[in-house]
DNA sequence: GCGACAG
DNA sequence: ATCTTGTCGC
């Protein structure tokens, strides 16, 4: 895990990759919803990804997947695409089943060049995707209700970029925006149907997972 | 120069 | 993200 500067064309592609964001809506409430997410050993050498299928009629995970790579890249803010991207990819394409929207950890366009991890992934594999981050990387927005559902829009130089979403009653919100083939709408309503706890489950249960022995 | 900064 | 135990609160 070396390399400590970013590569010069890595912005330019975030540029080009946010371009091909669609921006639709999603009809109803999706069967299954994939989530991914990522853990590092202490020495920040390995990664352990893991990727589920969650059925939001039955309320259970019906499929999950559990990979272990070399890091290739340390962590820099605006592209940690770059440095679970690749891992991500390599796991959600071992998913059996028919997922019809997948969750990532990390923002989707709220992002300073529209492109986060959820938008250049949800692009590359060119399905609905939302960013559901437990933190903010960019915008400003004001305290949402303190009740489940409460939102307020995040902003980005004036436009709205995502949503400051509290999940359940009390908690602290999460940040929810569109990665692609989504509209901001659809991405909160998704949400809120995965919700059991704070974060959604399809991303809880791959975080779950993902801390799992790493043998 | 001083903060801010997904995971 | 990860290092870390108990503890306060619903």
């Amino acid at each position: 895990m070396k390399m400590g500067k970013i590569p010069a064309e890595w912005p330019a592609l975030q540029i080009e990759l946010a371009k091909r964001v669609k921006v639709e809506p999603f009809a109803g409430i999706p069967a299954l919803v994939a989530g991914v997410d990522i853990a590092f050993t202490a020495d920040g050498n390995t990664a352990q990804a893991a990727a589920v299928v969650y059925s939001v009629a039955e309320k259970r995970i019906i499929e999950q997947h559990v990979i272990r790579r070399p890091v290739k890249y340390p962590y820099v803010p605006n592209f940690l695409s770059f440095r679970e991207g690749p891992i991500l990819q390599e796991l959600i394409a071992e998913l059996r089943e028919p997922w019809e929207v997948i969750m990532f950890d990390g923002q989707g366009i709220a992002h300073p060049r529209d492109c986060g991890l959820a938008a250049h992934l949800g692009v590359l594999l060119d399905r609905p995707a939302i960013g559901v981050a437990k933190s903010r990387l960019c915008g400003e927005h004001e305290e949402p209700g303190l009740t489940a559902g409460s939102h307020s829009p995040l902003l980005l130089d004036g436009k709205q970029v995502g949503i400051a979403l509290r999940t359940r009653n009390g908690v602290k919100p999460l940040f929810v925006s569109i990665g692609n083939r989504m509209d901001l709408e659809s991405a909160r309503r998704i949400v809120l149907a995965c919700c059991k706890y704070r974060v959604p489950e399809p991303t809880r249960q791959a975080d779950i997972l993902t801390k799992r022995r790493k043998t």
